[in-house]
DNA sequence: AACTATTTATAAGA
DNA sequence: TTCTTATAAATAGTT
């Protein structure tokens, strides 16, 4: 802005670049100055010219020591949140390397191909000896719930036994009294079809039981391969 | 600079106020890193909104605290340049008492009514004895001018009368040779004027000489009150 | 330091 | 926030 555009490079010619200092440095002091005013802004402007003249321009009411002071706090303040950031960025790492250790681990023992062309021999080995000795105690708690459940389903089927004999008893004693309800000789059929329904249903008690207080496979599938993917 | 004229004051709506602040901020930081390289000036501008958000600019290649610690050092040079400034001053101060005090003792020497109304009676007995001492020691130092001076003149005028006995005695031998010289009995009268003229003629040499190696009074008036006014 | 032809910044409006 | 544009302000070159 003025007589002809210029160029934004040093300007060799000294009087030239000294004469422009003076003008633009009072141009952006008076500017700093607006802009204090206009918008309430606390401004600090230091300048060292090229011979390292100083000028400061400070907004009304302040000093550029405080203001230095607000910078250094701030400052702090972005290094004491940028520590916090830069953990909380490392803890994130740890954890995404571990997730990675642990998905390659289950597809070892899901047993796929291109990660198993890692493992020598030893790790195969003891990989597979893990997995025997895994399978065993799979099999064990599989053994273990399954007696548990066909006690139960004994201890019930007994109980219910108990009561379809007393249901019997008590309807018989009826027909003594109202002989016009007496059946002729279907009552064992009856009954056999009773205890299997009540079997049936007792059956389905336990399923229902065992999936709410036995580990359930419902959001984990740990052996499902399509969900490694996530992170 | 706009499609209308603003006045400089606070601008009362946030919103504008907002926007203000955001296009002048530009506005400042282009013109601050234009004088950075037009002029290669170290610059630093820090500047905090109404809601204390910060941003800063800084020359290229520089970092703030650069900076900060050179405008620090500055400050410090000009803290050291001030305090012995304020020394100077003190000292001044110090010497401007010092003057005053002499010059009220001055005064109270020349018996200026104002002053003495200050001291008490032994003041005054203490500066009557004084006054009275220094006048005996400046009497005793006129009578040894006096009689210095006297002794002096009386030797001079001795040898005068001597010169002029052998001027005498010179002229008689030449009226003795050359008789029409000879003068009617007025000898004694005229060796007389010569005496007197001689006797003069060297008590004003006296009185150059004392000017020139005795304490003057030129530019000192010690006792003239106009000149106390001044500092 | 003053002047002035230009360039640049920006206030208001969209 | 961003763009546009009429206008105010800054300033480069000159005197």
């Amino acid at each position: 802005m003025g007589r002809g555009k210029i160029e934004i490079k040093l300007i060799e010619n000294p009087t030239n670049r000294q004469v422009t200092y003076s003008k633009r440095r009072n141009g952006i002091f008076k500017k700093a100055h607006e802009l204090s005013v206009l918008c309430d802004a606390k401004v600090s402007l230091i300048m060292f010219s090229k011979n390292n003249k100083m000028h400061e321009y400070i907004s009304p009411g302040l000093t550029t020591k405080k203001i230095i002071d607000q910078y250094q706090k701030t400052l702090g303040d972005i290094d004491l949140w940028r520590s916090h950031y830069e953990k909380m960025l490392e803890n994130l790492k740890k954890l995404k390397d571990i997730n990675n250790k642990l998905r390659r681990q289950i597809r070892h023992r899901i047993g796929e191909g291109l990660d198993l062309d890692d493992l020598s021999f030893q790790q195969l080995r003891t990989l597979e000896e893990d997995m025997v000795s895994s399978i065993g105690k799979i099999r064990e708690r599989k053994f273990h719930v399954i007696k548990t459940r066909t006690d139960t389903c004994r201890k019930k089927v007994k109980s219910l036994e108990q009561m379809n004999g007393n249901l019997l008893l008590e309807l018989k004693e009826k027909c003594v009294i109202h002989p016009q309800f007496l059946l002729h000789d279907e009552g064992d059929e009856e009954s056999a079809v009773a205890l299997a329904n009540g079997a049936s249903t007792l059956y389905a008690f336990c399923q229902h039981h065992t999936h709410l207080n036995l580990p359930s496979h419902h959001g984990q599938q740990p052996f499902k391969t399509g969900d490694l993917r996530l992170a």
